[in-house]
DNA sequence: CACGTTGTTTGCGCTGGCGCAAACAGTTCC
DNA sequence: GGAACTGTTTGCGCCAGCGCAAACAACGTG
């Protein structure tokens, strides 16, 4: 697990931003990266930090918050193994656009704004990865759009869980688990609810026996059944009214 | 104002997507486009159609909307002259995410999929372009998310409002004029409201004297009242209680 | 083990703004 | 000019869900 030579080839190549690469270039792009190995509860930037650099996750979970004026925040994405972020920065104003807050400890690899553009311009494929990888996180964003706007509470909630599950869900045998302390406050922040809402929506849902929960920790039980609320904001009795 | 040879060079250089290209290489890309000239109300493509291709206004506006399962829907963005759309699909699955229609009569260019991954190997400054873009827009939508997330109707409404007005602003001698036909609904769908909350929000603002509207017509005459409104969630009292 | 800290649940009251419905006002078409 | 259409305003009732507050439960720490 330490960040060695050895590991890092490995993980380079299963990211989506270096897929395709031969791997002299993964050499190219181990040289010029830093790594390094962060606690839990760690900030990594905060909103508006100028001198943005290219960062991605090995090992970990890293939470992206914006806040607003007021002290009101939303969770815009939990970043998990392979994946990067606070990158779309460099080619905008180059400040960040929110912070960054490891949930878990975390291995992060990071490269400087140079660094980067030089390793588009030796491998173009790097700069196609980056335009897929930025394209399908914003039609993500927009379908999240649409979804804030235009459904309820409980459906908002519902959707919330599924997305986590299916990107960071560790199957298990009695359901898809959740491996990394998620909060109810920041399910309300990914729903865009408050903590008292999610808390009784999570509530009624474990009475009817579609998840389990404890401290911190998330288990679905009935894929099935939540898949429905989110969609056809289908109640199925569960809670009491 | 005929899509011709002559007006052709000029709005394509003007075009982010092909900032910093040499006028040779906006020749390859005139050949290679598809222009049309669409009425007012004509869909562009449906959300869900394969074969994307990447489209631009040249003149014009076109309105990007997503839909749910349930009728209710959100209007991601509205695409004004110069502006590119429908393009991130191409690098994702290939299907557009939502609707393109056009609010007023529209001067449309598109290239196939296969014509712009030519250009971007061909110039691989069109890549950088689309990474700045994509990443701006990406950053856009994060902070309409956290808009929606944490701030009420009113606030919304204003966000929305200085929005189209910063994007699509015209200037007038008695402030500035948003020139497309804009209705209560758009506002709306655009705010996360309904047409209801958005017109009495609206009409209280008139009264106030902060804009005045026609008939899907609308102009601000003090953006900053607005600004303080989108901002502290200060209303300044013009609205009766 | 006692204590502080952190996360969760839940009751209660209140209100923002949604939903319905109806009237009204411009526009277009015949 | 009348009729159909499209967009806007507004009154009224209601409820989802927010906000407050307080109790509870799990965990870590000395």
């Amino acid at each position: 697990m330490a960040p060695d030579a050895q590991t890092f080839p490995d993980a380079l190549s299963a990211m989506e931003l270096f897929h395709g690469l031969p791997a002299s270039a993964l050499e190219t792009v181990a040289v010029a990266a830093r790594v390094r190995r962060l606690p839990k509860d760690m900030r990594i930037f905060n909103q508006g930090d100028p001198d943005a650099r290219a960062h991605a996750v090995i090992e970990g979970v890293v939470r992206i918050v914006q806040s607003g004026s007021d002290g009101a925040q939303a969770i815009l994405r939990l970043v998990g193994p392979g994946e990067i972020f606070g990158t779309v920065a460099l080619f905008a104003d180059g400040c960040y656009p929110a912070d960054a807050v490891t949930v878990s400890e975390t291995l992060e690899i990071s490269w400087s704004k140079s660094e980067l553009l030089d390793l588009m311009a030796r491998y173009p494929l790097v700069a196609i990865n980056v335009i897929r990888i930025v394209g399908k996180r914003l039609q993500d964003v927009q379908e999240r759009v649409r979804e804030l706007a235009t459904l309820n509470a409980e459906r908002r909630v519902a959707h919330a869980v599924l997305r986590l599950a299916r990107q960071a869900g560790h199957g298990a045998t009695d359901g898809t688990a959740i491996d990394f302390p998620l909060r109810r406050k920041d399910v309300a922040d990914i729903a865009g609810t408050t903590l008292h809402t999610a808390s009784r929506i999570l509530t009624a849902w474990e009475k009817a026996g579609l998840l389990v929960t404890r401290r911190q920790h998330l288990t679905i039980r009935q894929p099935a059944q939540l898949l429905r609320i989110a969609e056809d904001g289908a109640d199925q009795g569960g809670r009491s009214r």
